[in-house]
DNA sequence: CTGAAAGCGCTTACAG
DNA sequence: CTGAAAGCGCTTACAG
């Protein structure tokens, strides 16, 4: 049995309050029976229980993340570590969910979390619906959810940026026949592309059904029959699955197309050639998210990061003509 | 403010303790009475406090999660996400701790997490010392610590006989000059790498002083130096470092080099050539360790799981004499 | 089938 | 500087 705080109380012959003070230094206690008491704490090994504090304090000290279908990915694993390291430097824990599948099991993980976390971080939630979370009171920030909703706190990086940043540098390059290779549903990686496409450029968007590896693999047939002589992959892993179709098909990277991908994961930098890529802002959405929690919840805000694009060599600058 | 018990019991018109039986089933209720507390309940929105109740029954259905430094790397990330999943599957919600630095730090967080976790899974902690558990009331089960201490549950995977069966390989393959790329402290990589080899086969094993692709491709002048005609490497990171190291140096895999990994990572498998690998018995570990979390903490168990090889393109079969 | 009481282990006023 | 009381919101006996 674990040593309760009466029972140091009484082994140190004070009062309950008194113990409580010498143990949390939240009060004048003389220096004598301060010491009586940490002694007594020391002997019967006293842990204080968590969750009686939780009670009456009302507050937990815990947040939970729940993050939706990217738990499964490089980039989205990495917000999450993040996340729990940025929470617990600010003195809090982190409760882990994922997703479930419907709404109504979402909202049953979230009414279960009542009293246990005092804030939910949605991470990369894109299944919204605002009933999912009436009258549950607990505070909900979205980070990386694209929501239009002014009562949350919202933390977003301008993905439609990065992504005319890396195509505008496939066409500063010289090419001219350029593919969006791309999961069903990036809106905004679909925008970006459009946006960076200037007079003189052909440009077509494939949907290849999926963001992995095997998807650009799969892709890279149609590609080239679309005589591209550039692609921008919605996810570094499918560039690197065009990588491998690439390679088997006698297609010279950047010389016969140039390649960008999304995301920055660690295999494109050592790719032969390496990726182009962009990358999240990870580190700066992650803090000012942290910090948005230690504010009121009123008045909330929606911040937008940039992305930041990475030039590597699977992209040929200032070649000219070398289309096919 | 959130509604509570008390509010529930006094709008429907009954005692504390009735409402509380309608609520949870727990209990006879005339059906009648528990539908008035139902639609008072659904009127108030109320939602149960699971601080309080946790309070009271002595167990939160919260278990820790700490990882170790592998929470950075995929194959780690995969085990953790895995175990959210299972212990989601029993009723279970996920406490995340990454280890930090210190000892004492590691046992400042497990303190306070008494009274919210009633169980933690440690995940690869390497820097075991006892007296970081002592007298901190939670069950405590280790997941892949290599520990040995008959005092807990131990969960662990057969990392030497996965490192055997892939340099096995390597030598089925008609190999002679076999290094062994490691980083500095993988013992069961060691044992496993000398188990396997046969006389004939000469053997080098060289420190790279880290597990990334960067390690990989830095040590790639050291394992030609050595004439090697194939090489283990202890991550699939380090094996896809040398991939660009060999790519850039015109070296042939597998016709020049035979080239293993470990972990089964997913960008092994759309590599050209498909890098063979080692891969995790993840599922395996993570259901025997949460069904282990059911049973009682007296006469824990030590239960080791295989490794498994994945043969790809990486090592060329049966083609005899191909030694430079 | 229902209710009044006690208690989980703390902390927050309040009174000395 | 110290203590007795009340209470956080539930659930567990126990008594009707």
């Amino acid at each position: 049995m674990a040593a309760t705080l009466k029972m140091v109380a009484e082994r140190a012959g004070v009062s309950i309050r008194t113990a409580g003070r010498a143990l949390s230094g939240s009060g004048p206690v003389r220096s004598e029976v301060a010491h009586k008491v940490l002694e007594a704490a020391r002997e019967l090994q006293y842990v204080p229980n968590a969750a009686a504090r939780s009670l009456k304090q009302r507050s937990s000290r815990i947040v939970g993340i729940l993050t939706g279908d990217t738990f499964s990915t490089e980039a989205g694993q990495r917000k999450v570590r993040m996340l729990g390291e940025s929470l617990r430097r600010s003195g809090r824990h982190t409760l882990l969910g994922a997703l479930p599948g419907t709404l109504e099991e979402t909202r049953s993980l979230l009414r279960s979390w009542v009293g246990i976390a005092e804030a939910v971080i949605f991470l990369h939630w894109r299944n919204w619906n605002p009933e999912t979370l009436r009258a549950i009171p607990i505070r909900f920030l979205f980070l990386d959810c694209k929501l239009e909703d002014e009562r949350f706190d919202r933390v977003e990086e301008d993905r439609e940026s990065g992504v005319a940043a890396a195509v505008s540098s496939l066409i500063g390059s010289g090419r001219k026949r350029i593919v969006r290779a791309g999961g069903s549903t990036a809106t905004g990686r679909r925008a970006g592309f459009e946006r960076a496409i200037v007079p003189g450029v052909e440009s077509f968007q494939i949907d290849c059904g999926g963001l992995e590896f095997i998807h650009g693999f799969e892709a890279g047939g149609r590609i080239m029959e679309l005589k591209a002589d550039a692609v921008f992959f919605d996810t570094d892993r499918m560039a690197l699955g065009f990588y491998r179709y690439a390679q088997q098909h006698g297609i010279r990277i950047p010389e016969d197309v140039s390649v960008a991908g999304f995301d920055n994961d660690g295999a494109g930098a050592f790719a032969l050639p390496a990726l182009t890529t962009v990358s999240h802002p990870d580190g700066e959405m992650v803090e000012f998210t942290v910090a948005r929690l230690t504010g009121p919840p009123e008045n909330p805000v929606k911040k937008v990061f940039p992305n930041r694009l990475i030039s590597r060599e699977s992209i040929s600058f200032f070649k000219g003509e070398n289309n096919k």
